[in-house]
DNA sequence: CAGAATCCCACTCGATACTG
DNA sequence: CAGTATCGAGTGGGATTCTG
């Protein structure tokens, strides 16, 4: 079945990128392949705890479906997979360095003294939104 | 109420810029701001066909809760609204330029000949993911 | 370990109608 | 024009269970 999110009217760019990152993990699970070199299913799971191991399986079949990772799997016991990017699929990371160094900057500067422990914690303090105001 | 998309769990910066532009049309709608400058509703859905009404209202709605952007409302007969980026939103630049960068690269070497006037039309090209296959 | 299959509820989002 | 309100079908995704 087509995965059908965006309809790419006009060949807008963005939304040809988003048809590609735009899952709920991708954009992270790609972040990590490019700054961890990981590369197994585990591993993803300890880095992205939020994410469902069903999740995280569904969203590597459409990142390999649309031809950004491949897969090989190792049938011995216990079973062994490992996820490389294809040439293709590094072609996303200026994509993701900017989403990371962004992300970044805001971690460090606007949420540095944030409690990431709690769920949902993750947000705007009043100051950022108040600039908004007041413009 | 607080949107929840993701827990920013380890303080993951591509988690946090994604609690940002993750909405289903931000990111198509700040390449607007950025490339045309647009600032009015009726000229964002008209570049944004895909989006209706609801969606468009409630993606700028929250864009301006977390700072993105504010809005300026003309109590004026017709109604006249203009959104402009805040200097926070500006800083989104990089991100949404190194999309629109991905995409227009990919529409152009890639997915050159397909017709976007079909919903759906943009697809993989079998050649791209036969890649992946073969590795 | 690395997933696929199933169940099922909460929420998303389109369609429609209405308002200042 | 620039939205909001309401409804309802469809789906996303969590929890759980099962397999090679």
């Amino acid at each position: 079945m087509q995965r059908h999110i965006y309809a790419c009217q006009d060949g807008c760019p963005v939304q040809s990128t988003l048809q590609i990152i735009a899952g709920k993990w991708k954009a992270v699970i790609l972040y990590h392949f490019f700054k961890d070199g990981i590369c197994h299913f585990g591993e993803l799971q300890r880095e992205i705890q939020a994410c469902s191991s069903r999740m995280l399986a569904l969203q590597l079949n459409e990142l390999e479906e649309d031809g950004v990772i491949s897969k090989n799997i190792y049938s011995t016991m216990p079973l062994k997979t490992d996820y490389t990017l294809t040439e293709f699929g590094k072609t996303l990371e200026p994509v993701i360095d900017a989403m990371a160094a962004w992300g970044n900057h805001y971690n460090q500067t606007i949420a540095g003294a944030e409690d990431f422990s709690q769920p949902g914690a993750c947000r705007w303090p009043v100051d950022v939104t108040a600039k908004s105001k007041n413009k």
